[in-house]
DNA sequence: ACCATAATTGAACAATTGTTCAAATGTTTA
DNA sequence: TAAACATTTGAACAATTGTTCAATTATGGT
């Protein structure tokens, strides 16, 4: 009997299959970059992230601005910080947070970009 | 009593909260762009953008790509059409997918940079 | 009409997520 | 050293997620 694998690309299937996947980042580059597009995901990471566009602010402003408590503003914030979206620094009693580089604001406007396009083509 | 609202902010606190408030996008708009965000939070639906990046692919091209099974392929697919990530059409047997616009591919790559710089950073 | 291949679907399950609540830690001022 | 405010933490819970499996639909070839 003949080896009969994927029959989609027939004989080519093998070198195909590789070609596609060299141009691929390794696994454990594709989890770095999955498990930091992954904080943009939650409304409240979100509104947090795109309050930031603006300003730097602390948790209290934070938890005023989303309605929500300090304590999920503060477990929202330490995923950001912790996949390194923000940064911050301490003053006084408060701690205020920052967008922590020109990549992540690029991606909210492109995003907020591709949606309102959508949003034009009724989608 | 005198009222004694969130003293983070003092006074300022109710207008400095709505001008923070004025440049954020509505609810419902944040919710869409959540829902946009979250469809590239996934591992596997990262690589499958990922080899659309480049080019066309059919399900089963995906499925031995992935390594994964094509219904686990297909439910993932599902997600990325209905986000809008992807587009596909039919070709016989197949559906070829590839990338729905030029925002979807400037995320990945703003992204990779990311991640990317900050590997370098050690981090 | 039948069979093989391609793709999709629905139900089920374990795993993960985001919030709440209560308690703890920092920091400043009296 | 208290008391007040700001922030963080850990445990618990409901809700959501991604995969598997089995069944179904769709298309093309014989």
């Amino acid at each position: 009997m003949v080896k009969r694998t994927p029959v989609c690309r027939e004989e080519r299937v093998s070198e195909f299959i590789e070609d596609v996947r060299s141009y691929l980042p390794q696994d454990e580059h594709i989890i770095e970059l999955a498990d930091f597009l992954e904080a943009f995901s939650d409304f409240t990471r979100l509104k947090i992230l795109l309050s930031l566009l603006n300003r730097e602010l602390c948790t209290c402003d934070l938890s005023e601005i989303t309605g929500l408590s300090a304590s999920a503003v503060s477990h929202q914030l330490r995923v950001l910080r912790d996949k390194k979206l923000v940064k911050y620094r301490r003053e006084g009693r408060n701690v205020f947070y920052s967008l922590d580089d020109e990549h992540v604001a690029a991606i909210l406007s492109i995003a907020l970009e591709h949606v309102g396009e959508r949003r034009r083509l009724r989608m």
